[in-house]
DNA sequence: TCACAAAATGCAATGTTATAACATCTTAAA
DNA sequence: TTTAAGATGTTATAACATTGCATTTTGTGA
């Protein structure tokens, strides 16, 4: 799926972002960076350092394939890429396990709040951390 | 007026946890740990360690005087020390300055949707990233 | 097919942000 | 004035991220 939108947009879903992608998706939560690069080794052999590990984040999300939860210095899997960073996060502070939606309400609320503060909206981070219903 | 604050709720605003409120304040604009740290040498003679501003400015994020900015790993003055975290930040990507406010309409459509996903809200991140009036 | 330029990756070192663990000092209250 | 809690000092190290440059891979045009 992924694959078939680097391929429209001409960019290189190369073995190394695909791995790291997959990553993502099995884990269902935040993963930092060292995480991933741990990961690789364990699973594919592959020893890599953090720059290859950093560059490829840096591409998933430049595609919209990625997001990072800053709260957490960690990355997850996304779930539109053709929409922009838009999604909103919820973390559990127990479980660690993440949820993305979007909200085009709060989308609205936020450019109108940074419109009436004389801002132009770049980049939103919005995470939420809480409890989950397994969790609580 | 933060000391008032700390009087009444029986916490110790002390030397270097006014001083580096003080400085958050004078800043204007998110500032780093080490940032403090530099600055408080500079301004005071006075030499500490990282864990020494890491824990006042923990200390301030508890009583509400100051909130991290997740996205610049930075610290900022808070205005309302009396409401929870709950402010919505703006920072300029390129004069880095930065503005709080408080929006109840959106605070309540992420407690809304944080329902429907299950979660129980603790803690809420909230950071636009844009151009501010006086760089566009 | 080959040469080549652009993109991607490898690699070593280092920079930046944050915390752990334990010692010492300060302060308010008994 | 003792004393216990809270605050700070100190050293070391953990965790997260980037710089700079070498090498390899890949798509493109001759």
């Amino acid at each position: 799926m992924a694959a078939a939108l680097c391929e429209t947009r001409g960019s290189r879903l190369t073995s190394i972002r695909r791995q790291i992608l997959q990553l993502l998706w099995e884990c269902g939560r935040p993963v930092g960076a060292y995480d991933v690069l741990e990961a690789l080794k364990r699973d594919s052999g592959r020893t890599v350092g953090p720059p290859t590990v950093y560059r490829a984040l840096e591409f998933l999300m430049a595609e919209g394939l990625a997001a990072k939860i800053e709260s957490r210095n960690a990355y997850v899997p996304c779930a539109h890429p053709e929409r922009g960073a838009e999604g909103l996060f919820f973390i559990c502070s127990d479980c660690g396990t993440s949820s993305e939606i979007q909200d085009p309400r709060i989308e609205s609320l936020l450019t109108e709040n940074a419109k009436s503060l004389g801002y132009r909206v770049e980049r939103r981070v919005v995470e939420v951390e809480g409890v989950c219903s397994g969790c609580d």
